[in-house]
DNA sequence: CGCAATATTGATTAGTATCAACAGAAGTGG
DNA sequence: CCACTTCTGTTGATACTAATCAATATTGCG
């Protein structure tokens, strides 16, 4: 599992221990005392409303930030790790921590790409079609994959299939078909840990809608 | 219209001319050289893909920032004026005016505070019904306006329909319906420029998926 | 006033949520 | 090592919602 550094600031960064899958790297409601850089695993950051449906807001990789999601100076959602992490912590201290990362800019264009990403999930979330969806999500994580260096066929899923469905605006029941009728079609081969993309031509054009 | 201004910060900020409705503040696919605070009117946030379909990313009141969503140092999306706005923009030239505005946080909040909308705005859209998701819509924008100082119970429209459907993930002749069977209720009125909440409990009742 | 753009209303179809039953994997304890 | 339980995911039948296609109405503007 490749490791990612974020250039030059590894230095103003606090290196953590390993997060163990299913531990909270920060809480939802707690105070919001750093920012985290994820160097290697798999995070999911979420939000349960006060009627208690949860909600995927997203899901990690490696050179990628999280908590930045706060509302008056509490986290907005929760990080939680889906596969072994590693990441590093910048303390939100108000005394100049941030200020060396944001000098280079280094910070502020992982937000910004951060932004983007995004946004590239609400206009996934805004297809109608189900099999739209995850066809762009497909497409969408292989690209960002494909960036990690990684293969950019092999989807590792180490979400549930609750989280992803959920993610994605769907059931799992949903979820199952659409994989079920991608794999009929030939174009993916679905198990528990992966989404490998055998026809990547007709998932892009399925998810044609996710090319910018 | 109530003007906002960034506490300690608007020496560093460049004030521009207001721009009228309809125009571009910056575009997508140009050269990121700069975020923009919102002092007054209101903007619209918006990318389209290569098949030609638009997307409406968000509607951006005073004291929010727009210009975030960046990648390889390009717009991911264009800021257009819908009700005629003065914005102060911030050059992200490289050379330490960024770095003022981090120093005292002020400009980190803001951008911490937009994740948090576009979270809740990813709740509203993983609700599967138009009905829910106008609903939501109209809390999570009271909430916006009251802590502006404005009235929530009257929300202005300066979108189009087309606009506000796109950004809600239905078609217009869905809005269209959900916003006939709302005043049908007698929970809002909806003029062409409004939209009035008569009803605040039935509305948040249908919308309560968007209380944190 | 008349044209063009925008919005509403209607009928039909397609897709997904829901409810329910079943299958498989993972973990537990004898 | 194997029954047993539990959790997760799959498959099936039905109802309901929203997209689509089409027509009409309204608004805005020259």
């Amino acid at each position: 599992m490749p490791v990612v550094d974020l250039p030059d600031l590894q230095n103003v960064f606090v290196q953590s221990r390993p997060f163990t899958a299913g531990s909270y790297i920060y809480r939802a409601g707690a105070a919001a005392d750093a920012y985290y850089f994820v160097r290697s695993g798999v995070v999911k950051t979420c939000q349960t409303n006060s009627r208690g449906d949860e909600l995927v807001t997203g899901f990690h990789y490696p050179s990628e930030l999280v908590g930045c999601s706060q509302m008056d100076g509490v986290y907005a959602d929760s990080g939680v790790v889906l596969e072994t992490a590693t990441v590093c912590a910048l303390p939100d201290n108000h005394q100049g921590e941030l200020y060396k990362l944001s000098l280079n800019n280094a910070f502020l264009h992982l937000l910004a790409e951060r932004e983007t990403q995004t946004s590239l999930h609400q206009r996934n979330l805004s297809q109608t079609r189900a099999d739209a969806r995850l066809a762009g999500w497909l497409v969408q994580t292989g690209r960002r994959l494909q960036k990690l260096g990684w293969c950019q066929q092999r989807i590792p899923t180490p979400m549930s299939r609750t989280d992803l469905a959920n993610y994605l605006g769907m059931t799992i029941e949903s979820l199952s078909r659409v994989t079920g009728r991608f794999e009929a079609a030939g174009w993916i081969n679905a198990t528990r840990a992966h989404l490998e993309v055998l026809n990547p031509s007709a998932v892009a054009a399925a998810g044609a809608h996710m090319l910018l």
